[in-house]
DNA sequence: TCTGCAAAAGATGTCGACAATATAGCAAAT
DNA sequence: ATTTGCTATATTGTCGACATCTTTTGCAGA
């Protein structure tokens, strides 16, 4: 996954893809501060290089920039989820309604084919669906939409935010099954061409989504 | 208008916002190419702080980068157009919802009292309304969502497009002061705290907007 | 011992130079 | 005459050094 037209050129690209890697995927610890000489060394890049990779850092709001104080990853914390998912939900619903009106049958036949392959996934080994096919299916409609502003703004903006919450919050167990019926039902709505139930089903998908978190999140009294 | 918090810092911050500035205004025209070395020489900083300048315009999609080759300032397309205003019927539909949520009774009292010195300015000299008060309107009820990504998205993001289409194609005369009835209609409902109008109302003022502008963008036949 | 200023240390911001890549122009061959 | 390949030029990408700002440290005075 990951490989959605995005290949790095520059330095910068494979520094900037490997840091938000590591931030994403909690290597770098949300809420650490980012020195720029210290990853230049790490990276083996110079600071300018690291300059840029944090400034596309700050555009997807995985970091956070002060003017002559530095950069830090973004905390997770509860408002900011809700925040996030809030968004999320008016964006992917938006998506949702237009990939019912804007995919062809033969993008409409492959999200169908990759559906069959997350449910063997599911099947044989459960767990690792939720991170890989997930992400996958909400790609394809997301992609699907046909809506150039919203893609960019999902893929390159706020998706891997939504990876981070989930890969270091982690996502429950039986919540998988459920999901993938609820992308079943996603799909179907597209099939018929019905925006408006494709946007609905999407939206209750995603609040279910962020609820699963929540419930990871709020509860810390035993800390 | 336009002292949102914005205030400039950093050489890289007066470049941008400078940059920003022309671009949307149209001194440096739509589609041209944007020279790293003569934009230093014209604006009198370094190529490193004009780099900085261009990656964060790109992050707004107000230009495009393409490694190797160079950055361009986007076209204005009615293609782009619709994208832009879908997503912004969506974003702004649900700051509305939100605002009527999350706003509190003061910065209620504050946005009538706006809403009056509008009434005032559009009696007296209508055409200036439209740049300035609107972007002050539409930004308050942002402001008011309370939500912090949605508010980054549409501030940083993609408002400044937005102003792009609506300056340099303009806007007709007659539609000032229905623009400011339905302005109206939207407090008066986020006065009422009723969410779900707000939101339907600011979605049908926004595509009335962007059906004023396809009507200059769309017949260029006697060009 | 505590407060406050000052100097030093370390960070980010900015700059000019060099390296790598793409484009334009010209020459040669078909 | 057209196309192909090379060369020259110009632009972008990357780097290390210097300037400026922030923060910390340490000393002096109350």
């Amino acid at each position: 996954m990951q490989n959605l037209t995005e290949q790095p050129i520059t330095a910068a690209d494979k520094t900037f893809f490997q840091l938000r890697k590591d931030i994403v995927e909690g290597v770098v610890l949300a809420g650490s501060k980012l020195s720029e000489t210290e990853l230049s060394t790490k990276y083996g890049v110079s600071r300018a290089v690291i300059r840029e990779a944090i400034n596309r850092l700050e555009s997807c709001h995985i970091v956070e920039r002060k003017a002559n104080v530095g950069a830090r990853v973004v905390s997770l914390s509860p408002e900011g989820l809700v925040d996030l998912y809030q968004v999320r939900e008016s964006l992917e619903g938006m998506a949702a309604r237009l990939a019912a009106q804007n995919m062809t049958d033969a993008e409409i036949a492959d999200l169908n084919a990759l559906l069959n392959v997350h449910s063997e996934d599911v099947k044989n080994h459960g767990s690792y669906y939720q991170e890989a096919g997930d992400v996958d299916f909400h790609y394809r409609i997301i992609l699907g939409s046909k809506n150039n502003h919203l893609i960019a703004m999902l893929i390159n903006g706020i998706y891997h935010l939504v990876r981070m919450y989930r890969v270091q919050l982690g996502m429950s167990g039986p919540r998988v099954s459920t999901a993938f019926d609820e992308h079943k039902h996603i799909v179907q709505a597209i099939c018929n061409r019905d925006g408006e139930l494709a946007e609905m089903l999407m939206r209750r998908h995603i609040l279910y989504s962020k609820n699963n978190i929540q419930r990871k999140l709020t509860p810390q009294r035993e800390a």
